[in-house]
DNA sequence: CGCCGTTTTGAGCCTAGTCAATGTACGTGG
DNA sequence: CCACGTACATTGACTAGGCTCAAAACGGCG
């Protein structure tokens, strides 16, 4: 923990550029540049910020003893992430490829959600809007088959990160997709192969670029 | 819907006291009580109120088109559940054995939050604790097997609702559980029976009424 | 061109699900 | 008071979806 605060630490004075965020009426954060795989905070540092994504994408997990992973959420841009109620973080965040975010420090929460209306209300919606989220995801993981479950995956990351709502790239593995979605990369692979076959999907060679060509049969697949 | 919400209207004359919350800061709401398996509101709802429970529990729960179950939280006493980003509510809730909450009026929130920091914090901490239990239990469903399953509820509730931290009374049934956990009745069932028989619980007739015996060894089993 | 990480594919197994029957507690009414 | 019905819980036998282990194929990059 000591190792990775103080990276961070001295990440800031190199890369440090105070910036405007993206909403105008948010109070100015840092900006700071990962790279792929970097570790943004793990699991019990000290809960010293939070973050908005710029660019790239951050995924947020936990880990059992054994080494058995949960991805709880992909945060792509716009999206906040890393408010604790507690002074630790209760996941760790990790970047997914290069990705740019906006450090906030928390100590300066309290004192932005007093005296800034609309900071307050961002933060209140982002927050709620994980909860759906997770809420959304416990149903998933809880009762879906695993076409089902990657039939909802597809559908949600084309609305999140395609222009069309059709053909994205996927910024994650497939190690990602199945930490998330609570199966095997065998399990992803094969089910990805599968959709191919009964012509759901496209997938070009590199596996990561997507096409949805049966949005209406993934729908019903997503029950 | 409308059925529903007439009901709730009509129990508000008659069954509506105003009341001061727990909370001496918090603003006043009105106080319901509810019987076994009440409906306090659906998925797709209106999202008019927000709730407290006073006592009781409180199960929070989508559904998939097939009848599936997710049970995405239980709200005990104290817990704050039913705040939505949007206009309607995304989950439903409903009784498990009779309970009282006391109801919050949703278009009040932002003047409240605004007005009262004490009501503020109280909001946004409920909030977080619930993203928290959120995406600790999404580390179950994902990649817990049914004994680690078990062992983690078993340990949570007793925390929850036992003042010694080993013995309560389980509000809900074998299927509520089930439908928390991921699992079948069946599962939920074998595995305590299983639990019983290496001695790490007593379950006394009737089945909700549980000791733990050896919690040492159910924490292991948690991971 | 050859290495390495990622992805795909295959074969066999195991955990938890399904289907079915039995057991138990409780409330109602004869 | 007991017979009955209902809802909940337990147990057993069998099945299947997804996991494990293993190997091959692919793509990017030095």
């Amino acid at each position: 923990m000591q190792v990775r605060n103080a990276a961070l630490a001295s990440r800031f004075p190199t890369a440090a550029i105070a910036v405007r965020p993206a909403l105008a009426t948010a109070p100015a954060g840092i900006q700071m540049a990962l790279r792929q795989g970097e570790e943004l905070f793990g699991e019990g540092d000290e809960a010293e910020f939070f973050y908005e994504v710029v660019s790239g994408a951050i995924r947020s997990c936990k880990l059992l003893s054994d080494g058995r992973r949960q991805i709880d959420a992909f945060h792509l841009r716009g999206d906040i992430f890393g408010i604790e109620a507690g002074p630790e973080h209760r996941f760790s965040a990790e970047a997914i490829g290069d990705v740019t975010v906006i450090a906030y420090r928390r100590s300066r929460l309290a004192a932005l959600v007093q005296d800034d209306p609309a900071f307050r209300d961002r933060i209140m919606t982002a927050t709620l809007r994980s909860l759906e989220r997770a809420y959304a995801h416990m149903l998933l993981l809880g009762r879906k088959a695993a076409p089902e479950k990657m039939a909802t995956f597809l559908l949600d990351m084309a609305q999140r990160l395609s222009k069309d709502d059709e053909n994205f790239e996927l910024p994650m593995t497939r190690s990602d997709i199945a930490d998330h979605l609570g199966l095997t990369i065998e399990t992803v692979s094969r089910t990805l192969t599968q959709f191919v076959r009964s012509g759901l999907i496209r997938l070009l060679p590199a596996g990561r670029s997507i096409g949805l060509c049966n949005k209406m049969a993934l729908r019903k697949l997503d029950a």
